[in-house]
DNA sequence: GACCCGTGGTCACCATCTACGACGTCGCCA
DNA sequence: TGGCGACGTCGTAGATGGTGACCACGGGTC
């Protein structure tokens, strides 16, 4: 490995003086910084990266740490992080937790361990793995989902309200006896998208039935279960509100294995797009979140975190929109 | 920052002794190193990898450098990657570099600044970048694209057979005037895709024309624009062969819009498989990769070569599968 | 009494950064 | 013109946290 030892002694200059010229922090003569830039090229130095990071106590990495790399919501939101990031001089990373509170611990004190400049996280809802960071000292923005028990910025989407959206299209669509599949209790996404359907419910005199509604994983699997779960309850639904991308995806598969045809039998409506909705036989209507905004938004707010750690939190909450598509065509057009 | 000198200090032992506990390298008293476990969870001690990785020149991370984080091709490699990886003690984290060679670049020079433990990549074709962690003697891993120039671990799939499979099928289910969409001209995957494709009209004496091909980006909006290409070059395609997912589903979008249907107008068959493959409609007849065995045989690799960084090179060749479902029909029942 | 082994401390080292001080030059003023 | 102060530039030295080679010590064994 060449060190800034070489470099110097092939310049003729102190490994100060080299440091100086590869950080440009501290004005070097002309002459002698040409010197060394040529003796840089001529070994191929690069610094390495670890003795800074151990010098300067920090890294210019940033970890991306989200709960399902199989979800195609990430992956526009990790664009949105990484454009953000390399334009301010980072490299980001991504981990995969899988949902798993361990291996998203393991993660954090990876981050933690090697210094990382700061974390954008999408909580699998232990506050103690945050906390950890906070207290560390390391710029921590949660995204996608709050953890009310951690000081960080945050970035969310209005979930309830899309919910509600969601709930009340399928309603006014003429449907009466909606189902909900929601995410896993103890995330409050699904709790806040369970409140959206709910309201819905209310606004449009619709009864709420306890029958009509399940917890799923958020995975196709959880969704195929519980959509099942609900058919076989003998709840009789003519309507269902899934709450993210993948269990629409498993709900959808459980209707087509029973031979129950979307829109006809089964109104549907997802929360978050999934990629080829539209090649989707009936094409999914879909609360459609703003994925690279969110990314971006939360790379900004980490961006200014590192700059002023002591600035106080803030929460930003992005729009969702309705995306209306074939499968909640209006229920009365066949049946009224 | 708690640093193994506090721990040292408040357990009343040298900093030597706190290293060997955390390391069990070298035998300790029983009473001595629980006194030290015990100061460690007092302090909540946490070993800085930096340092640490700075001493020992190595990290224990591994980056997976892939070429687009959309691509759900990537979602079930990593995952093979990071089973082994934890397993074998390491870290994994992920870097996109977009089939941008720059960015590629970027991360390349970041794995080797940060003194990665190892490198899985699927290069975006520039042997440098490659050569550039060889030789600086960091273990590397190509993974389904080959990098000729490098001398590195391979793990590909047998991108011609499949190609020929998919074709072959085609020919049999009657089509014969079929179109190809490869990737970029680059890519030796594109290259073998399109070879396979060759053989295979050779094979059933079907007329190559040169009309029929088209080199795509390997993204949705390439695989639409070659589509359409196709068509409006007057070639008259029966059918069409797409050398990956996200191009077939631009290829499917283009004749929807078009209002060419599947497969009684246009036959179908893409390589590599899509989530919900089987949601759109008609449901996607794909050569199916064994994704997850890719990488965990990557992982494998990785870990053999960082054990014996000597050893002879190796490539491995998994195999494809044709998954056959609606989009290629056979087209004698509804034209002879 | 010599040797060995288990145990634990000392110290050099990893590559880089930076505070501090030294040196030289320049300009200003007496 | 000489002296002094200021400033720019560069080197020295210590610091960053952890590791491991080497050494010292003590007790046991032959």
């Amino acid at each position: 490995m060449v060190t800034i030892y070489d470099v110097a002694k092939l310049a003729g200059v102190s490994a100060a003086t080299v440091s100086r010229v590869v950080n440009g922090r501290s004005s070097v003569d002309a002459g002698l910084a040409a010197r060394v830039q040529q003796a840089m090229a001529e070994l191929d130095y690069r610094p390495n990266a670890v003795a800074r990071n151990l010098r300067r106590q920090k890294t210019s990495i940033w970890a991306v740490i989200i709960s399902d790399i199989g979800n195609p919501f990430f992956t526009s939101l990790v664009r949105g992080v990484e454009d953000v990031g390399q334009a301010a001089g980072y490299s980001v990373v991504l981990c995969n937790s899988d949902e798993d509170p361990a291996k998203e611990a393991r993660y954090v004190a990876a981050a933690l361990a090697e210094q990382m400049a700061g974390v954008i996280i999408s909580s699998t809802g232990k506050a103690a793995n945050l906390s950890r960071l906070v207290d560390a000292g390391t710029p921590v923005v949660a995204i996608d989902r709050e953890v009310r028990a951690a000081a960080v910025d945050t970035v969310l989407v209005d979930n309830a309200h899309g919910a509600d959206l969601a709930t009340s299209h399928l309603a006014e669509q003429g449907y009466r006896r909606i189902a909900c599949i929601t995410g896993p209790r103890r995330l409050p996404t699904a709790q806040r998208r369970l409140q959206g359907y709910r309201a819905a419910l209310t606004a449009y005199r619709l009864e709420p039935d306890d029958n009509l509604v399940r917890y799923g994983d958020y995975r196709e699997e959880g969704g195929y279960q519980a959509m099942a779960s609900i058919l076989d309850s003998g709840a009789a639904p003519d309507a269902v509100f899934a709450a993210n991308n993948l269990m629409t995806v498993g709900a959808l598969e459980c209707l087509v294995d029973r031979g129950i045809t979307v829109p006809a039998q089964m109104g549907v409506v997802g929360f978050d797009d999934i990629p080829w909705a539209h090649l989707v036989r009936p094409s999914l209507s879909t609360v459609v979140q703003p994925t690279y905004e969110l990314g971006r938004t939360a790379a900004l707010l980490l961006v200014e975190r590192i700059a002023e750690p002591t600035r106080p939190l803030s929460t930003v909450t992005l729009r969702t929109e309705l995306k209306i598509r074939d499968s909640s065509a209006p229920r009365e057009q066949r049946f009224r």
